[in-house]
DNA sequence: AACGTTATCGGGAACGTTGCCGAATTTTAA
DNA sequence: TTAAAATTCGGCAACGTTCCCGATAACGTT
């Protein structure tokens, strides 16, 4: 009733299942004239060979993993954009799960990847995910896997980060330049590598001025706008002139907390994003943001997964690839008395 | 040196597969001594079915694919958050196909879902595809399908949408009774049903209150920020005072032009959007939007699908579901003189 | 004339799983 | 005691595909 098979093919030409195997690959033990059958036969009646007969013979799939904390996520998505261009044009499928930055989660759908038969995984890290041990034996099993964002260095796997320290770093030396001097420092939570960086780059920004480092002006977040608002609210009580927001929605629950305390920005404190937002200088006020290039993390840690795959690459190499982020000043971070920009 | 498999445990308990496999699934005609030793045998070594072996026997794969224009844009990754969160508390996993607006992609995506057995097709129809006998093909020889958002009237077969007329009605009458009159109408592209559906609803409201329905103020776009701009620059010709956008990416952009070239809004045209951004209310100004349900329109879909698929649902009743829309009026669409709201 | 080549094809196994059929042993019933 | 029934398991085929191994001709070579 349904679908084509090699075997229709063969009963309906009198031949066997291995020579119209054969003529399809083009094979050249094959008469030229049965080919021509063969072929003819097969796009009238447009077979298409059944990737999960391929896949459980092969024991591959030609479909790569994709292990993200939130599709609804604009750096996610975007990132997923990159990784879905590449695997297409080198003939790959995706198959995306959600660890819904749960590390059981993450657990369960890395497991399920596996069942599946993926090639290789592409993963950025959930929230919850402190240990990665069920990666590492995924490695020793020879899994391709390539971490992108949220990477972590209790793994020997290749990386593709954005450049964190070095976006913290200009992000914090642009606040500081603007005459902030109390910058608060909003992050995701504290175990996962970008967090580490990005602070990293912060306090680094900080001693280069000789800027104090205060403690108390480092605050962890989760991810969903309800966590945010009291993590700012407390972060106001230590009267901090500047905030940097280390994440998407970390910058946009912030913004959203201040504007509805009626705190003037960036008259009284100014913001500055880590984020992907593409409406950043459609909001009030235009955001600052240093810009990840998602897309392009997405492109290269595909690229990279499918050359592990392809054995272009040594497994056992592991790498760090950092893209360069672009720090792109708006409003809500010009100093005090500055005119508006038009 | 890789998975366990049900061989591997029949040979290590000197069983037959068939025995194995029988006493993992808890038959009756096993004895429970050897179900115990097959169960600790499997759990020790962390047997997981292979699901790709059990596709290729059953003809079927518990993988449902869901095929959305784009995967970054704010209503899609909602809905499919919603889709995700039903399919996988029924079992089921998910393939995310995008067909980039264009036609011929849809069909490539939704030939390799088929390929690879997909139980089901969750459809939001790309801006490219006005034909769509691919789809009622796949109708004929029985594959379950439910179209979300953008669906076509040219198809029998489930459809889960928001309610477009009755949004579109409520954005218009809004507008309307704020003042304006010459209320422009930015859509995409005509021959798909929310198009429709949404003129519709603009008309009536145009009817009901006596105001001239003017074919000019009509305009049609694709989807990119890019193809928005020149749009709504040629609508600013028929001097409207007013902009319906019927859509994510429309809207943002139309907000976007509508600043660059410095015109005021709400004071010279009124905005609202149809549209699914979380950050409405953090634009400046804020916009109004229709709001519509996207991760109920998922979830829905979802739901409707896998009933389908597991005959709790006939599959010669087509049917439409329609979810109601939310209109959140603010600042964006205030009546001229009217002091904006705190 | 005997043998090796070449061209062209078929048979069978294997990938992991389930289900049908049958077989062996033990238990139950008449 | 003997047939019937229940219990417990193994063998085999099948899903669609590829690949290894042969098989059969026709042909050319010594």
């Amino acid at each position: 009733m349904d679908a084509i098979t090699i075997k229709d093919i063969a009963r309906a030409l009198n031949l066997s299942t291995s020579t119209v195997s054969r003529a399809l690959r083009d094979s050249y033990e094959i008469n030229p004239e049965t080919k021509r059958l063969v072929v003819e036969y097969a796009e009238r009646f447009n077979y298409r060979p059944n990737p999960i007969a391929l896949s459980l013979k092969e024991n591959r799939s030609r479909v790569i993993g994709v292990v993200v904390p939130q599709i609804a996520n604009n750096y996610f998505s975007q990132a997923i954009n990159g990784i879905d261009a590449i695997a297409y044009s080198r003939g790959y499928q995706v198959i995306i799960f959600q660890s819904h930055e749960s590390y059981e989660r993450e657990l369960l759908t890395v497991q399920q990847a596996v069942a599946r038969k993926v090639d290789g995984l592409l993963i950025s890290l959930s929230g919850g995910t402190s240990d990665v041990s069920h990666l590492r034996d995924l490695q020793e099993r020879k899994l391709p896997i390539v971490l992108f964002d949220r990477v972590s260095k209790e793994l020997d796997s290749f990386c593709v980060t954005a450049d964190n320290f070095t976006g913290a770093f200009a992000a914090t030396e642009h606040l500081i330049q603007s005459g902030r001097r109390r910058i608060a420092h909003l992050a995701i939570p504290s175990y996962i590598s970008i967090t580490q960086e990005r602070l990293a780059g912060y306090r680094a920004a900080l001693e280069k001025y000789g800027v104090p480092y205060d403690e108390n002006l480092i605050r962890y977040s989760e991810f969903s706008q309800n966590d945010v608002e009291p993590v700012v609210n407390d972060l106001l009580n230590q009267s901090p002139d500047a905030f940097f927001a280390a994440g998407d929605r970390l910058a946009l629950g912030c913004l959203a907390t201040l504007k509805k305390r009626g705190i003037a920005i960036p008259e009284t404190v100014s913001l500055i994003g880590f984020t992907n937002t593409p409406v950043a200088d459609l909001l009030a006020p235009p955001m600052s943001t240093v810009e990840q290039p998602a897309l392009d993390i997405g492109q290269v840690a595909a690229e990279q997964l499918i050359n592990l795959i392809e054995g272009k690459q040594k497994l056992t190499q592991p790498g760090m690839i950092r893209m360069p982020t672009r720090m792109i000043v708006r409003e809500s971070s010009q100093p005090v008395g500055v005119s508006k920009p038009v």
